[in-house]
Order: structure tokens, then sequence, then C-alpha cells
DNA sequence: CGACCGCTTGACCAAGGTCAAGGAGTGTGG
DNA sequence: CCACACTCCTTGACCTTGGTCAAGCGGTCG
């Protein structure tokens, strides 16, 4: 939104509501009739499908200030997937409907739009890239060098989320995730609860 | 296109070049700098991206009328992934720059890309869910159900490319599938060449 | 006829999912 | 203050899935 024109933004805040949801919380189901899209402002939201023996699968973990369900904006009248709140969490949500008339009308909008709509199909298709190139600990490496500061030789991350999120936001089993935690231990990777010490940023770019 | 006004139509042809390639040409390589969107007009065109040992992994599979590196619409000066024709190919191109002026000068022309972008979008994230959760049998079984004329009990289907590339499109190797077009023989799908026959519709959405 | 290409099949192996058990940390009640 | 429970994570054992390598098969083309 920071992109927006003044009376863009106004007649955006117009028709956007806060809300809050507790953990574990479902804001939505797949196939359910689709009336909002979301941005969360604090917490994570998990995006996730079943298949049919139940079992489920994450899409995609939303932060602050991302935006999910907004692939509904063009076309479609059902959600694809469910939405969980992980732990306490407010959304801002806005009627699809509106925006979408709002899009026509304001020129700022359908190009933020664009935007974001772009931003997301790319990290999708980079996602999709990782699960077939990579093996679970260089998931894992590529997610802690997206996440670290700087090209500084070494840095400490505190995880935002709890591990059995990352695991599923990198399309693995939580266990999974442990292990491939443990074999970076050789790479200069020290985990304790959330906090993680890279000692050696450029061992973990070889892997 | 088939949304667009007179106008919006009439600028995005002329500024629109149609080109061929042979197959296994390469249209344009990853990190190159990003000149031109595409969409295809005959033949197919596979989107892959390399890991570091060079062992490549299909993203996207693009056929007649589907377009590609349309996310760079709104940012980003480099091309995410390699595009190889994977057969004798005609394309049309579009300048990046001069579409994103058309976008937004044109109102059609900006909710034209919305819509793209949102089924692309779409299609990905489905994708994802369904690497995650189904098995190399349940995987096929589900495109050849994508792929059913209707809900028929029966149905024949031309496969429209190599079965290499669906292999590639499904995330799967060549020897992956052929295993799994064997393993669905028990529930009725005949496989000669390129043709695949489906004895019991309902039986395949069992699977 | 031989070469080549795409596909299939078999054998093997590695990655990671699943299940079960065992910590570690935190909060609750006695 | 300690015992207990609970949640989350880790570890080990096992097994399934699918990748890889190599050989063989069938069709097509020169």
């Amino acid at each position: 939104m920071a992109s927006l024109g003044a009376s863009a933004l106004a007649r955006m805040l117009e028709i956007c509501t806060v809300t809050n949801y507790e953990a574990r919380d479902i804001l939505f189901r797949e196939a359910e009739a689709a009336e909002y899209f979301y941005c969360v402002l604090t917490g994570y939201v998990r995006l996730y499908r079943l298949n049919k023996e139940g079992r489920e699968a994450d899409i995609r973990i939303c932060g602050p200030g991302e935006t999910f369900a907004e692939c509904l904006l063009a076309l479609g009248d059902n959600y694809l997937y469910n939405a969980q709140a992980a732990e306490n969490i407010t959304v801002a949500r806005f009627e699809l409907q509106k925006v979408r008339a709002l899009a026509e009308q304001e020129r700022d909008i359908a190009q933020a739009i664009i935007r974001n709509l772009s931003a997301h199909l790319r990290t999708t298709m980079e996602c999709i890239a990782n699960d077939r190139l990579q093996t679970a600990p260089q998931r894992v490496a590529h997610y802690l060098l997206d996440n670290c500061p700087q090209d500084s030789a070494s840095a400490s991350i505190r995880l935002p989320f709890q591990k059995s999120l990352l695991a599923g936001k990198l399309g693995l089993a939580p266990e999974a995730l442990s292990r491939a935690f443990s074999s970076l231990r050789r790479a200069g990777v020290i985990v304790r609860g959330r906090i993680i010490q890279i000692n050696d940023v450029s061992a973990l770019k070889q892997i």
C-alpha cells in the first residue's frame, strides 16, 4: 500500500477491517465461498491443503505485511486452501468485491495488485524449483542465508516461529528439519531453541 | 488478449514480434537481462532451473496460448529461469518496457495482466500442493483427469508432447513416470505411445 | 541394415516420511 | 519447592518413494 496515492489509499483503508484470531483458529477453509482477501499485520498464518487421507501440506507461511487469497481478485469464488493462525494474530481483510471495483477505478491500486501478484508468483515458482532441486539440508541452508542480515562472516538468527512451522514451509516433516539442522552442525550451524548461530556464512553457501 | 478493447488490442499487437525457434533452442537463460515476455503460439516451451551440480528441474511447461516471464512485468531485470523450445515452436514476444507503459495507460491491459498473473499464481500454488501431497501415480492420475474431456465413463487422450516432458512437468524422472503408468494399468489405464486409454474414469479418481 | 532416439524395465541406493520413545523447557497444582 | 503434565523438539529404527545407472526394446530414419 506504500505505493498508493492519497485517494486510493483512503479508499482502501475505508473498506478494510482489522480482526484478531487466536492460535490455531481457522480463518477459512478450502472450497468455502471466498469473501475477503487478507493482509497479515502481526503473527503468522499457515496456508495448507489436505489430501484425501487427511494429511496436511503447507503451501505458504505468511508473515507481517504479506497478503493471501489475493489470487482470487481476478476470478474465483472459492478459497483454494485452508488458512490457520499459527499463533495469536492480527489481520486486515478486504472484501474482494469492493477491491475489484476499486482496482478498475484507481490506477494505483491495479498497479499495486500487479506488483503483489508478480512478487508472489516469483516466490512461488522459486519454491517449486527449490522443492525439486534441493535436499533438506540445502533448503535449510538456503533459508538461513535468505534471512542473514548481510554478507558478514558469521551471523545469528532468531526464528520468528516454531520449527515445525519452518519445516512445513520448507516442505519437510519436522523430524527431517531436525536432522537437517544436525547435519549442518559440521558447517558451523549451532541451534539452541529458536536462536541459530552461523559461524561461517561462506561454508553455508557451499551447501 | 480476448478481453481487450479495440484500441488496447491494437497497441499490443503493434509491439508484438512473432518468432520461430527450433527444437532445443534456448530462448533465454536464467539471470540474463530480461527484455521480453512471451506468449506461446504453437508448440511447447520448457521453463527450468539448474542446481549447482547442473541437474535440471522443470518449473513449468507452457503450451499454446500460455505466457511466460510475465512475472517480470512488475519488477525485475533478469530472467529467473531458463526457457527452451521442446520442439519447433512459434512464439510472440512483447518488450517488457513497452507493455509496462501500456499497462499504465490502458485499463484493459492492466486488468488482463492481473487476470493472467492470478491464474498463474493459482496453478503454481496448486503445483506445490500436488508435489507435496501426491505420489507419482496420483500425479499422473490427476493429470489424466484434468485432461479428460468430461465425466464420461471412459476416455482416450493423446499426449500433446513427449513423455519425458510430462515427467518433468510432474516433477518426476522419466523412469518414474513410466513406472507410474504401469502401476495405473490395474486401474484400467492403457498406454500405447502417446495414446492413453482410460477405461474407468471413476476408478482413476479413487487414486 | 545399422544408428539413433525415446521409452521401459530391473537393480540398487539415498532421501526423507512415519512411528515410537526419550529429552528439555515451561506452566500448574499440591 | 517439587511433582506432574504438556508441548515441542530430537533421535533412532524402519520402510516407502523415487532418483540413478545400465541394459534392453521398439520404432524411425538414413
